[in-house]
RNA sequence: GGGCCCGUGGCUCAGCCAGGACAGAGCGACGGCCUUCUAAGCCGUAGAUCCCGGGUUCAAAUCCCGGCGGGUCCGCCA
């Protein structure tokens, strides 16, 4: 709907609409800088500039108003804009919608299954998996991948360890783990059998059927593990893609093929690119014969560019010269490029995380301290022990998928335990619970609902115009690939009705006004719900 | 050493791309609000050299240059 009205505004201002200068605004529903721009050039004053413009143009559409101040030409909806988001929300179980079409490939998460998923991977999960949601919700045709590193050395390295410590009796991913922390001291003691590990990537490379029956049992355990991880925190996957798959399905001659016709190949003793503008060259192919990550990858790419139209991979920022690399050698082959979304690592207090060396949190163990410390809040309540275990574990999961999302992806994060634990701090719990207050109220009322936006107060029209942003605000993720601002628009939204809730009385109210205030409610409940739907957070009823 | 990212009240962050209306939230501190729709809520007070120094501009947290601090990358690893 605000999409709608930043239209009017540009239709409204003619020439002068530029979405570039339209601006969110305290001040109005939306403002422009226009006149500064034009003030600029014309060397006069912005505020006559403003003045003239706002004197020569006619509101269109949804625009009731228009005004000069300052330099800001600001606007303002009418009231058919109030009823039509109304309308618009509690008729369409689509709202959010934006009408997006075409197919859309995400990939993310692709932990090594060396271990179980820790924080930073964590962190992955939570902004490729909020981006499908929301990508989705937009209208396009989503798949999520995740990509599968099984022809690593860490997995090599795996599978030694299984087979010189076997695995323990515990979540498959967390035994696949100290088998690999296991092997790792191992190797460094006794590195002579380094070997052995090179011996198995060959051989697995080979599709030697005993080395990838091993290889695969342990991957099928590891991922076992964190795909239940994955369930719990409400991220899904369309499809589980191999990195051997690209070898076998003839993808990386493919590519071998194209990047040979180019005459980028130099061969000396294994096959390297030189790339013009980064010091290293790209080596694609092994003395010993055998295909590098980039290879594999690049045949991905060119498989990900024959199914789908937009490509979006969710990388940690380690991956930042890696990824140019890659972008670089497609951009060669003339292969669409993927839109790469990378966060900044997830550290401890006391250093980075490593899966090898036993150094992380793993997400499991956050799951269930955040658990029991939202268990604690309820335990008085008066709810069942089932219920207790429902609400506490949706509040935990929200509480986890919150933290990450609410951070811009390219900042780094320390995470602190006694922080992720404090659920004073903790605003997904609050935007929960504010859409359980919404229903409690609508519980109890079974009368009429009717919107009628002249008998709103300030704080019910502000509400009102919030609850048309939600959309733009989905446009804006889908352009910007930050989830994080639709965190934050949902906190905003939050805030403003419990203001509302504060200063009028939905069940108390009468006549008009009451059935206005429930239409009110009814559209901010289903907001708040389709939101937190929208950032995996499960909505709950009571809490 | 070079590339990239980050540096905003005591703490955690938003705002920076497309410069403009008093730099916004939350936590923490202090003070208030439950015979009234769930107080996991609400209101108020205190608290900011927007890392530092230059520059561009009528106007800089935002753009440019130079520093400082932290992170990260620079494998015939993935």
């Amino acid at each position: 709907m605000f999409l709608n009205l930043i239209k009017d505004v540009i239709k409204t201002l003619g020439e002068h609409g530029d979405e570039k200068y339209i601006k969110e605004s305290e001040h109005a529903d939306l403002t422009t800088t226009i006149a500064f721009k034009i003030a600029k050039e014309r060397k006069v004053s912005p505020q006559e500039v403003a003045d003239e413009i706002v004197a020569k143009i006619t509101p269109r559409g949804y625009i009731g108003g228009a005004e000069s101040v300052n330099g800001y030409i600001n606007f303002f909806a009418n009231y058919e804009f109030l009823e039509d988001t109304i309308e618009v929300i509690l008729k369409d179980e689509n709202y959010g919608s934006i009408g997006a079409s075409g197919k859309v490939l995400i990939e993310h998460t692709s932990a090594n299954p060396d271990g179980p998923l820790h924080i930073g991977h964590i962190r992955n999960s939570v902004i490729g998996d909020t981006l499908a949601r929301i990508f989705r919700k937009a209208g396009f045709d989503v798949t999520t991948h995740y990509y599968i590193n099984d022809m690593g050395r860490q997995m090599a390295i795996t599978v030694l360890g299984v087979e010189r410590f076997g695995l323990k009796d515990k979540k498959p991913d967390h035994a696949i783990a100290e088998a690999y922390i296991s092997a790792n001291r191992l190797l460094e003691s006794n590195p002579e059998l380094e070997k052995e590990v090179e011996e198995l990537m060959l051989k697995y490379e080979n599709f030697d059927r005993e080395t990838e029956r091993k290889f695969k049992e342990a991957i099928e355990k590891a991922m076992a593990g964190i795909k239940a991880t994955m369930e719990r925190i409400n991220v899904n996957h369309d499809e589980f893609v191999w990195e051997s798959d690209f070898i076998k399905n003839g993808y990386v001659d493919k590519i071998l093929g194209f990047l040979e016709s180019k005459g980028l190949i130099k061969k000396e003793r294994a096959w390297i690119i030189e790339l013009e503008g980064f010091d290293k060259e790209v080596v694609i192919k092994r003395e010993n014969g055998t295909s590098l990550y980039v290879t594999r990858d690049l045949a991905y790419h060119l498989w990900k560019s024959e199914k789908f139209e937009r490509i979006i991979n969710v990388w940690g920022a380690d991956h930042k010269l890696y990824g140019a690399q890659l972008l670089k050698l497609l951009d060669i082959l003339g292969i669409k490029k993927p839109e790469i979304v990378f966060f900044e690592f997830v550290s401890l207090p006391e250093g980075r995380m490593s899966t090898r060396r036993g150094k992380f949190i793993s997400a499991d163990e956050l799951i269930e301290k955040v658990k029991e410390e939202a268990k604690k809040i309820i335990v008085n309540r008066g709810f069942s022990e089932e219920e207790i275990d429902k609400i506490s574990e949706a509040v935990a999961i929200g509480a986890i998928r919150f933290d990450f999302l609410k951070v811009a992806p390219e900042k780094p994060m320390v995470f602190d335990m006694n922080k992720a634990l404090d659920f004073e701090r903790q605003t997904a719990s609050y935007i929960q619970y504010t859409y359980s207050r919404a229903c409690s109220i609508m519980r109890k009322c079974d009368e009429e609902v009717e919107f009628s936006p002249e008998l709103c107060e300030k704080t019910e029209r502000d509400l009102v115009i919030i609850l048309a942003k939600m959309p733009y605000y989905i446009y804006k993720v889908v352009n910007e690939a930050r989830p994080n601002i639709f965190a934050e628009y949902m906190l905003h939204l939050a805030s403003k009705f419990n203001e509302f809730y504060r200063d009028y009385p939905v069940l108390k109210a009468e006549g008009e006004i009451k059935k206005n205030r429930i239409a009110i409610v009814a559209a901010v409940s289903k907001v708040l719900r389709i939101g937190l739907e929208l950032m995996g957070i499960q909505a709950i009823e009571r809490m």
